[in-house]
Formats: C-alpha cells, structure tokens, sequence
DNA sequence: CTACTGCAAGACAACGTTGTCTCTCGATTC
DNA sequence: GAATCGAGAGACAACGTTGTCTTGCAGTAG
C-alpha cells in the first residue's frame, strides 16, 4: 500500500473523487458538511495531493519549479545571488533547484537539459561555455532564460550584469588621482566575460591618463605566485587592482608575504566578508549580489507571466568602497 | 501547441506510442531501423520526455529530488554543506530543491510540507524547530530524513553533528593551559542545540580545571556590543570562546574597538575566510561542512536505496587550528 | 505442410489528478 | 401549479507516460 490518493480519500467519506478535489483546491461549491467530511478523511489517512498529477492535468501547466545555475553556489557572490532568488521566489510559491557549474561548459549544457526535461518554469543561469546557442534545442522553446552576471553568447534573454567595465574604471581613476603611474592589473582569462569587461575598464583609465599597461593573468589558485612575482621585478608596481575575489586574497597573501602592504596601494573587485578588519582595510569595488539575484528573478517572474519584449540588460552598480589599501600613497 | 509528446513523435516516425517509449528508455527490443525513424522524429520535433507524467507511470514512484532545508544557503556554513550534498547527488542523478529557513519554525514546517507535496525522495534537514514532532503527519511516512548540524526532537532520523561539545571543550582546555583563569563564554541562545552542547563543553573544560563560569548570550547582530560590555567589566575576561561565526566577528571587531586584539586571547567556533591574515591571526575550532553535507547526502541515499536499520549519529569531528589569537597570554 | 516457438510491435489500461458535462433536486417565478 | 433556474455533486475523459497483455509474423521442428 503506498500512500493515499484522492480516490482512497473519496471512498473513505463516502464522497466522489471529484468532490474530494473541490475541497482541497477550495473551491467554494461544496456543502460545509461533505467538505468537513472530507477533511477529516484527509486528515485520518494521512493524504497529501501529489502535485506531480496535479501539474500534468491542470490547464496552466506550470510546475512552479525553476532551475538556478551558477558558478558554485558555495562562493559568497553565488550564494547570495542564489538566496536572493530564493526570497524573491518564496512568495509565489516557487521552488528552486540549483545547480554548480565550476566553469565547466558541459555541465551546463547538461543541467539546463535535466531542468528541461523536469520542466522548469524557468532558468536563471551564469554562463560558463562560450556559447549558450544549445539552448535553442535542448531548452524548451517559449520557456524564459534570464542571464546573471555574465551575458549569453548565441542566444537571446534578459540578463543582469554589474557595471564591470565603468566601475573598474572608477577605481583606476581613484589610484591614478593618488598619483599612481604605474598600475598592474590582475585578472581572469579572457575566456570570461567579466574578466574581459573588467580590463577593458582598466584600460580606459590607463589610457585616459595616458599610462602604459601592465596586466597578468592569474589563475584562482596562482594569485598569490603571479602577485609575487610582479611585486619583484625591477620597476615594481605601486599600486594593483585585482579584478577578482580569490585574486584579491592571493595577492593579500603576497603583499603580507614581502611586507609591502602599507607600500603597495590594492583595490579589489568584488568585496568579501572582513575586508575592513584587515590591515590595512581593503579598499574594495563592491559588487550586489543580492540586487543581482533579485533582478534576475524578477526579470524572470516576468516573462513567467508573458511579458514579451525584447530581451534587456539590467545594470546593477558597483560601489567603490575606500577603506584603506586603496587610499595608500605611491612611495 | 504545446511541447511535443511521445504521440506526436509516434505518428511523426510512423510507429505505435510505445515503441517510442521503448527508443526513448533505451530499451533493446526495438528493429533498429525504427529506432532510427523514432531517434530522427525525436530530433526534428525536439521532443523532451515529461520526468513527471513518467514518474507517475513509473513502478518505482521515484521523482529522483530531494529537499535540502538549511539555515541560509548563503551563509558559509550552509552553503558549504548544500555544495557537497549537491556533488554527492550529481552522481546519482538526483537534483535538489533547496530552502533558508532563517531560524524561523514556521517555515520549516511549510517547506517540509512542500517538498512532501512534490514527492522528494528525502529530505536533509538542518532543524530550527524545537519539535519536529510535526513530521510525522506532515512528512511522507517511510521518506526518510536525515539530520544535519543539529539533532532533531520528537521524531527519529539520522543525525550528522559535529563535535559540539569535545571540540569547545578542547579549545577552553587550550585557553586554560596557557595560564586563562577568567574565560568567558559568548554564545547564541539555549534554544538552539547547537548552542548548548557548546556550552556544556565550555562548563565541562571549566569545571575539570576549578574556574568558575561566565556566560553571555549575545545575538547575532548584537554581538559586538555585548563583547564591549563584557570587556569593560572591573575584572575583565583574559581570554574568550564565542561559540559561532557571527558572535566571533562581532567580539573581533569589540577587541579592535577597544585595541585590545593583543591583549585578550580568542578562539571562536567554526572557522572563516582569511582568519590567517587578521591581525592576530584568529585561532579556531574548525568544523568540516563539506563532511557534514557528504555524509547527510550518504546516509539519506543509503537510506532511499532501502536500508532501514535504526537511525545513527556521526559525529564529524572538528579540530583545533592555533593560529595566534588563542595563544595569547594572559596580562 | 502443419503446428509450434519466440520475439518485435502494437493495443489498452493505469498512474493521480483536474476540466467539462450531465444529472438531480429544491427554490423561484409567473 | 407548471416551468424555469441554479447550484451542488457525480460521471467521465484527458494529461503524458509505462506496465501488461495481445497480435502478427518469421523461423523451426515434426
């Protein structure tokens, strides 16, 4: 005997199946006496509606389901992107799965097929694979896509995208007002959208103030290697920006390492929980994950409800942040 | 129109219903030159199976979801336990609907509900309820549930913990080795279970070495004001355990108030980022998320798969990193 | 040449629910 | 007092799949 369904609820009060449904969808057409008769065979056995029938019978086919897919959703920024969707979606009734990409393109191509075949309502997605045109067949056509933090290649959706380039450019402007010349950038590959806006923030700047240049690639994990070695070379740097939350710290590491970091002016893209606890504070180019989420899910819900525009890109703003590792002098 | 069905693809490749059933589930018996004609019609409508009219077909009634409800999917802790539930289900093919539940009962039993409605397979629960007496009538009977961070009440499940109470106990124990006589202990409310054990172990440690004890709730957000109380007290603390991450913060940022950092040891239960680069460098009572989610994940699959022995406890031990806070020495 | 076997493929029911149609019966209207 | 109306309740089909049973047909043995 598995569980009950409406039938065994129905035999038990001596009511009809379709009486059974009435009651538990609330429908007002039913005499208080059979309802309350109802309730309490519900009650006695236990019953609870299978939703899964329900979806497949009802006319609006939604399954009130939507798929989330980020970078990992054990990294701050993810996290709060995702518990922000969570809250926007809680009040319509709408639950999340998500799903971690680890910058791995198959994965995502993967995930959003498995959502599909669950028939999510939507997706909100970070992209990760250099293209997202695979989801013109293996996504359900007429099913929203909203893309946060990085836009879509090869396929069209709302997508909610921080101010990578104009606020990278703000903070290079405040070190150059510092009297910084030279100015290194450290950032992702440019495989990644951010990274990509990001230096091109940084490079207007630079050139704005006619300086030269200086930019590495530092992988996540080799931050603190990269950093160690541009801090060695003869014509050192004064100041870095790090276009990245683990760049940030790797380089953290490597200033701490050679006791250059009341020397060395920092500012980070993307803030991170105790950056004002440390010495000397992080100065820091503050992302909002929480508006980004909201926005994304917002976005999303509209089109859920079919809004049909054309696709638009919501700019969330970063914030320059002084604290300190920004403000420090040139020596 | 809608999404194509299994129907339109059958009459698409010209065959019955169920031998596109049979192409679709990779069953054997098919004349491959059929499978092929169904595999091209598949193709060209772009037909997608419905996971939910299959499961309420299907013999085994699995929906292969299950729910994760945990304190905030965006707090570090939470968010690293739902990662490695999220990589141990990946494997399995199993997806995860995911909720905060922010302290807050009432949410904790809608979502249990919810996730019940749409026929999870299981349910990882971190309680925030102080009675989970309610899943025996909301909460599918024979679903299992297993427990994380804290233990339930009133209903019985595998639990995964930490070393609650040995591992404060071992942190006060280190405190008091090194000369702290006046330690005092901030922690979150006795409601929460967690709270307690942690407390025990700080009144075991005391107790063993004849120091009498000194406790303090503090809130979350208020932590930092109760520290500065306890810190301008006419015989102030030598040393402090806080006994979560939040409380830990607020007592540093007390500490740096009062520019007492170098003065008064600390250790703080549950470890952060970049701990090892504040100044003292944060001395910690480490708990293992990543182990806690994986070994949730595993029990709650060992027990889908149908093993029905008595619920069990694992502990997962957490470990004392000293890194200079809690080696401080007593004025 | 007939009867039997085996296997691929289709017909049909069923999963648990909701949409639609029909029926009954008491109340209202002229 | 007969015709009309309305509202509550049930019968039945349908949603998109899979389990089971039946059919048809080729191959084999007697």
């Amino acid at each position: 005997m598995g569980r009950p369904t409406m039938n065994d609820v129905a035999r038990s009060a001596g009511v009809s199946l379709k009486t059974v449904s009435r009651v538990v969808n609330g429908e007002a057409t039913v005499d208080p006496a059979l309802a309350a008769r109802v309730r309490a065979a519900v009650a006695s056995l236990g019953y609870r509606p299978n939703l899964g029938a329900s979806m497949l019978r009802r006319n609006d086919r939604r399954t009130r389901t939507i798929g989330v897919l980020l970078e990992d959703v054990s990294n701050p920024f993810s996290a709060a992107v995702n518990r922000a969707i969570e809250d926007e979606s809680r009040g319509r009734g709408v639950h999340v799965l998500t799903g971690s990409l680890d910058e791995d393109p198959v994965r995502e191509r993967d995930l959003a097929v498995a959502f599909a075949r669950r028939h999510a309502d939507g997706l909100i997605l970070a992209p990760t694979a250099p293209d997202q045109g695979y989801l013109a067949t293996d996504w359900q056509p007429g099913t929203p896509v909203v893309f946060v933090d990085r836009p879509p290649t090869g396929y069209r959706g709302d997508a909610v995208l921080a101010t990578n380039r104009s606020g990278t450019a703000e903070a290079v402007r405040h070190l150059v007002a510092r009297g910084h010349r030279r100015i290194a950038f450290l950032g992702d590959a440019p495989r990644i959208a951010t990274a990509r806006s990001r230096r091109q923030g940084y490079r207007d700047a630079m050139r704005e103030a006619g300086l030269p240049t200086c930019e590495t690639v530092a992988p996540d994990c080799g931050a603190e290697a990269a950093t160690l070695a541009l801090l060695t070379l003869p014509a050192r740097p004064t100041a870095l920006f790090t276009a990245q939350n683990l760049i940030t710290i790797g380089a953290l590491r490597a200033l701490r390492r050679l006791a250059l970091q009341h020397r060395v002016a920092l500012i980070g893209f993307d803030d991170f929980p105790l950056a004002d606890l440390l010495d000397p504070p992080v100065t820091v180019v503050a992302q909002d994950p929480v508006a980004m989420g909201r926005a994304a899910a917002r976005a999303l819900f509209e089109r859920i409800d079919g809004h049909t525009e054309e696709p638009r890109e919501i700019s969330i703003r970063t914030m320059l942040i002084p604290r300190g590792s920004g403000e420090l002098l040139p020596a």
